[in-house]
DNA sequence: TGACGCCCACATACCCCAGG
DNA sequence: CCTGGGGTATGTGGGCGTCA
């Protein structure tokens, strides 16, 4: 059977976008071009890769095992790219990186500041809840991940790079603010927004709350920070996020920050791979920058609030 | 409701160009 | 000169809107 990798290339961004044309835009072909190579591909394999039913198009059976095959085919491609690389000690190539939402209000400016650096590395960033950042760490199919809890029974290595301030949020108008020393159990009585459970926030609060012998309330559950920081600012009630995501809020005065005793609770973020994973050397240098300089460039970016 | 025309997507024919 | 990979021009057929 012969087939060019310049035909699995092309099949492959026909079957993503199943259509001819735009396959072709996206490769900067014209579609005639992608056409020719398809039929060229069928040719050789002996049986038809995709069926045209009206307007629209399909994988067949056979198309769908060539697509499969074409998944291992390139990820195979790309690891040689990368240990070619390392071969010729220059620091590029593909790096993919698992992010949970949390940390994309400060990880942006981390890889603008690593790519200034190492302006050959593409990066592929994934940027999703907790439970798909872990399905992707155990599924192997990133460098790194970043989060701010890593599961203690996974076999996984762990970096702190970064402390991650939680602090007590209030809308401006609120009766505690400006209080000093606010005792834990004059906090309880008030209505409390809370993460879901899961949550690496919801967590910290719980055993907060739990030395104090305090039940925490959960009847108003919300599902993201940014639905924490809009309750709060309606003035649904107080709660208590990462200092990293209130930047904004809080330079415009919208959030103002409750001096509550125990308060901030010092949690970190980190980032992680798998332990047995033979880390690329992108992800090496990467993951070297982030332990070196993450401090520093965010503290420059985003200086902390002191509260009050 | 059927005829018509337009648009979109893919196929085919033919040509050009670079590299071996 | 042959071959592979690209181009343009044009053909074909289905979907869909319009209108009598």
């Amino acid at each position: 059977m012969y087939m060019t990798l310049r035909q699995l290339t092309l099949f492959k961004a026909v079957a993503q976008h199943l259509s001819f044309t735009r396959a072709a835009a996206e490769l900067c072909l014209t579609q005639p071009a992608v056409s020719i190579q398809i039929k060229q591909l069928e040719g050789h394999i002996g049986m038809p890769l995709f069926e045209q039913i009206g307007k629209r198009i399909f994988l067949t059976e056979a198309g769908r095992e060539l697509y499969a095959a074409c998944g291992d085919i390139f990820a195979r491609i790309e690891a040689l790219e990368t240990s070619l690389n390392e071969l010729q000690g220059s620091i590029k190539g593909l790096l993919k990186l698992s992010v949970v939402t949390n940390a994309s209000y400060f990880t942006p400016h981390l890889f603008k500041a690593f790519l200034r650096l190492y302006p050959d590395v593409h990066l592929r960033l994934n940027v999703t809840n907790r439970t798909n950042v872990l399905e992707r760490l155990v599924n192997n199919e990133d460098d790194l991940v970043i989060m701010g809890q890593v599961p203690e029974q996974m076999h996984v290595e762990s970096y702190q790079f970064l402390e991650s301030p939680l602090v007590v949020l209030a809308p401006p108008q609120h009766s505690l603010v400006n209080q000093a020393h606010i005792p834990l159990v004059r906090l309880a009585q008030e209505p409390i927004l809370v993460r879901e459970v899961g949550s690496g926030t919801r967590l910290a609060m719980e055993r907060c709350f739990a030395a104090y012998d305090l039940e925490l309330p959960t009847e108003m559950e919300l599902g993201s920070s940014e639905a924490i920081k809009q309750g709060v600012m309606a003035g649904l009630g107080v709660s208590v996020l990462s200092q990293h995501t209130l930047i904004l809020e809080l330079a415009t005065g919208k959030i103002k920050l409750l001096d509550v005793e125990e308060f901030p609770l010092i949690r970190y973020w980190y980032v992680a791979h798998l332990s047995e994973k033979k880390l690329s050397l992108v992800a090496r240098t990467f993951l070297d920058f982030m332990l070196s300089s993450a401090k520093e460039i965010i503290q420059k970016i985003h200086p902390l609030q002191e509260i009050n």
